[in-house]
DNA sequence: TATGCTTCAAACATCAGACGTCTGATGTTT
DNA sequence: AAACATCAGACGTCTGATGTTTGAAGCATA
């Protein structure tokens, strides 16, 4: 399997700096299962002492590596292995976006391919328990009282996490849950329009029910057609 | 838009360290554009001065931005805000993959994924540079003496980095460039095998001639062709 | 016994100051 | 003009001390 060899820094030095040597050597730690998650990390006095650096350069690599998503780091009680390494595994990714400008145009329809890949994944090899759960939050978005509906926005975003969890493909899976972090601002503020939430409903029905039909052809229409009945909503 | 309004960091402290205080600082003047790419930042000490921290706070909140890929750190010259803020989107994410230890199924399941969604992306809004790219790199696969093809992975990459670059879209493009990098080593190593590049050569010319036809059915049955072509000839 | 409070050691957070090394620019020599 | 020497400024690292927070052990009380 191949291994990420080049640096994470944007450093110009031709040789690496000890932080830099700490924060790969972590990464091979990890990547060798030599630590694993859940574990208690040496003491930064101990692990400074022993890889060689000063506890300030140790420092900055385990706040390196927590930005990263690698480490959790517990004030006053110790440094630890994430024990899931995978939540918030596209929070630098979707930071940067915000800061390179993208049009909201590239943004949706980035969301539309990557959601219709999610359609197709469950296709291919779906997950029941998922399918089950998007169910159950459209028979709660149904039975919603249209006078105190402010939770709604909320049975919209259970039915994407559902969707995500229906996906057989676990990286296919994760990106699409980075997103909807991403999208769940945008997400609120669209209940706030009424008429909204009746053709949400409807919208994510129709994904629903392609879905149990086997239909590819119309799942993919109907992820399109909920990405842009979306977007004159939100208008 | 929607902001980043939650930590970076696993930490589990309710309140801001000092550390995370100016991370998050640099992040808002990245997103208010009162800082923009290229800029040069006072220096260490005037800035923590400056911020209220002291100069090893400072440089944990700098070593952190620098791998998130916000700013670029240059010994002896100064700490510049990234030129290419788009470079090495999804390195974390890359760097997790390899450690959430994925079947290679999924992987190039994944890939297989994201590479459709590049060609549909190139047939919504081709951009002719990254096509003529494809060709380009083409011709001189085909070109190459078999006797000295070292440098055939080469060109191999070089094809798909045309692809990229054909997509119309930034973010696709983004997270397929990543993917490439990733995937590289093992392109690498196919080459070794005699007889692939020929095999890889029809391949890729299939991709491209679905494309210049138009035909997404095509285009997307040739990118499946293709990595279950390569997945066989790594074998 | 069970509960609640106190105490305390360990660990992370921060700071101040010092010195090393590198880069780019300037000046000097050849 | 080209090569070398020098210098100021910036990042890299280290040391040692102090502040804060946490979790658990110990103790007192009901």
């Amino acid at each position: 399997m191949a291994t990420i060899d080049q640096s994470l820094f944007y450093s110009t030095s031709p040789q690496m700096s000890a932080v830099e040597r700490v924060v790969e050597h972590f990464q091979e730690l990890l990547l060798q299962r030599k630590i694993r998650p859940g574990d208690l990390l040496p003491s930064e006095s101990v692990l400074a002492k022993r890889l060689g650096v000063s506890r300030g350069s140790l420092r900055e690599a385990m706040k390196v590596l927590s930005a990263l998503g690698l480490v959790e780091i517990k004030r006053g009680n110790g440094t630890y292995v994430c024990h899931d390494l995978g939540r918030g595994l596209l929070d630098p990714f979707l930071l940067r976006l915000n800061l390179l400008g993208y049009g909201i145009e590239q943004l949706m329809e980035f969301r539309m391919l990557i959601e219709m890949d999610v359609v197709r994944s469950i296709l291919k090899h779906p997950n029941p328990e998922g399918l089950c759960g998007m169910a159950t939050s459209l028979e709660h978005m149904a039975a919603l009282n249209p006078a105190h509906a402010e939770s709604a926005w909320e049975l919209d975003m259970a039915f994407h996490h559902a969707m995500a969890q229906a996906s057989g493909n676990v990286l296919i899976q994760q990106l699409y849950t980075s997103l909807l972090r991403f999208f769940e601002p945008m997400i609120q503020k669209t209940y706030q329009v009424p008429g909204n939430r009746e053709m949400a409903l409807q919208l994510h029905q129709a994904i629903y029910d392609a879905l149990v039909a086997g239909d590819e052809q119309a799942a993919t229409q109907a992820v399109a057609n909920a990405i842009d009945g979306w977007i004159k909503g939100g208008e």
